[in-house]
DNA sequence: GCATGAATTGTTAGCGCTCACAATGACCTC
DNA sequence: GAGGTCATTGTGAGCGCTAACAATTCATGC
């Protein structure tokens, strides 16, 4: 059954075992139609016999195929990201792909070259980079390497290709639900200023407001985080009563941390305040009140990104791999309006 | 400065040029000390000039390692997991170590199997499985891998090293902080059955009210979501006013559901029922009211977990690396309290 | 019964690297 | 100046596998 650790077995041994050549072996590993069933079956006995695997190394050595693909990702304990994560490596296991990730705490210059030396150093064929800031994007485009990159969430431009979800088209749902509601204007409040995906929601919140002849009030700027949302929340109670409404927040974080600062503040939501999240993480069903939002699909997002590269590694034409604009979804719960449906028998 | 793509450089090309042998590059890539300054520069020179890359394959080959490790997990977009996942990959890197993981929706023998095998085939020298349920780690103990395997959150027990956070006494801190505060008794909201973690937090409760002298009353069973937690929230809410007055819930998602549902009850947290949580996510300070909880040091986890693996992998006596009892710590919010600090100025 | 081609199997030559060892030359020591 | 040591560099083998080709076997058809 087992055999001596010493050193695993090899093509030979078992070749050996059953009585034939090494590339016999190697037919019957690679399923080759011209082996005999009898052969075969002498063969994959041995193999179960001896605990035999195949030696990966001498095998990529010889092809050229790491069969490996890289990820660089930040934030990757936030809902995003881990999705994005998630997703990418079950595309590419579904492809045979082995899925190396990097996770860094900050994305710069250094850190992204870094990783895609270590990612280089482990033989990869292509990195997908979750970079969302665009200086990250702009500092990837500067950097040299030996092998394809795609990214994800950062808008096209650098010349990088790039898988994305509709940002703008989910800014646009989140602000016309609110503007649909009654409301008479809508303020934002936006992610960080580097961030491709933050700019995206506003042009589209923006874009949203004007077409319906509103001005677009003052918007604040938060860093995603929890902390942030609370403290622009403070400063948004300040203005109920003074034309403030409706709030679009950039993120379902950000907008817990505002629906704390209102509910501190003696602002109901939705009753004073109605508030819109993006993003759907888990919790947001339950937040106080369940939070209206968009939410992204992280598993299309996964699958495209996997496409487009292996269609990059192999030389293919991508023109035919669908990329942009990945529709987002509205999700309507009880921040926006009295809604008191059941948990669990919301939309899904 | 680039060269052709048709084939990249090897080793003997670079040599040529630099004017060596191939083993003299070899030696200026490994650090070897015997080599001239100048040697060394032209060699620099000529590695730089080319572009030149070392092949992992060829490398893996020769020296037998990979220097890749596997990670099997679940559940990752979870903020334990995914915490969990990068501590992982960071301590790894850190030891010059590429990281492989494969994210599986459910952990059962087949996929736990599939998994090993995908990153067996991937060349991985030792795999770390955050493997919270007891099934799946009594699955991984009747596999077979050519590689070492070490747990993650399992508890010992079937023979696998493991990693831990030391969850019973997580437990202790949480229900005792609420005898403290002069509760009679706490009530418990446990995670799934299967859960190592979930009986450890779940015995550490009883174990503290027996202590105290107290009867522990029925405990509930949620599945670590928001939403199980706002399910058994309601029925908690039925126990109001006949001696319920605490709740320890074993993970912070499953609070948000719980605190849900006693706010839709008319029951204040904390003035009718205080609610400590467990995992300390982001998003905790922020709930209605600001959850008290407590935190796990996944960086420490990540660390050992690692530090154990590669022990094993090279031969070392493991002994020497500590594993267990992790300690967790308490962060004491306004969901115990009356307790309105500013946010931000919480402890770190 | 033997040529003919297809199916099956074996042989050989690397893939690009590191290891072990050999060779070279510079520098001492007595 | 012979012999020894050390630093530096080169040579050859081989890691385990696949690709290309060569060799063998086997079933046909006439």
């Amino acid at each position: 059954m087992a055999q001596s650790q010493l050193r695993p077995p090899t093509m030979a041994d078992v070749a050996r075992l059953a009585g034939v050549s090494h590339q016999t072996v190697s037919r019957v590993l690679g399923d080759h139609p011209n082996v005999r069933d009898e052969t075969r079956a002498r063969v994959l006995h041995a193999i179960e016999e001896m605990g035999y695997r195949r030696n990966s190394s001498a095998r990529a050595l010889v092809t050229r195929r790491t069969r490996t693909l890289g990820v660089v990702a930040s934030d990757t304990t936030l809902y995003g990201p881990a999705s994005t994560l998630f997703a990418l490596e079950e595309a590419a296991r579904a492809e045979g792909y082995l899925v190396s990730t990097v996770s860094l705490r900050k994305l710069t210059v250094e850190t992204l070259s870094e990783a895609l030396d270590h990612l280089s150093e482990g033989g990869v064929e292509g990195v997908v980079a979750i970079a969302p800031q665009r200086s990250a994007v702009e500092a990837l485009a500067e950097l040299r390497h030996p092998f394809p990159v795609v990214t994800v969430g950062s808008g096209p431009g650098v010349g990088i290709p790039c898988v994305n979800v509709d940002q703008y088209m989910g800014a646009r749902l989140a602000t016309g639900h609110l503007l649909a509601a009654g409301h008479r204007t809508v303020w934002h409040l936006a992610g960080p200023e580097d961030w491709q995906e933050a700019a995206d929601r506003a042009a589209g919140w923006r874009a949203t407001l004007e077409e319906a002849g509103v001005e677009p009030p003052m918007s604040l700027r938060g860093d995603w985080s929890p902390l942030s949302g609370y403290r622009a929340g403070q400063e948004l109670a300040g203005w109920v009563g003074r034309g403030l409404t409706a709030v679009f927040v950039a993120n379902d974080q950000m907008a817990l941390g505002v629906l704390r600062a209102l509910r501190e503040a003696g602002v109901r939501t939705p009753q004073d305040v109605a508030v819109v999240g993006f993003d759907d993480i888990p919790e947001s069903e339950f937040f106080a009140p369940p939070l209206t939002t968009v939410r992204q699909d992280f598993s299309a997002v996964g699958k495209r990104s996997i496409a487009l590269l292996l269609d990059l590694i192999e030389g293919r034409d991508p023109a035919g791999t669908p990329r942009f604009a990945i529709e987002p979804q509205l999700v309507v719960r009880a921040s926006t309006f009295p809604y008191t449906a059941d948990p669990g028998a919301a939309p899904t």
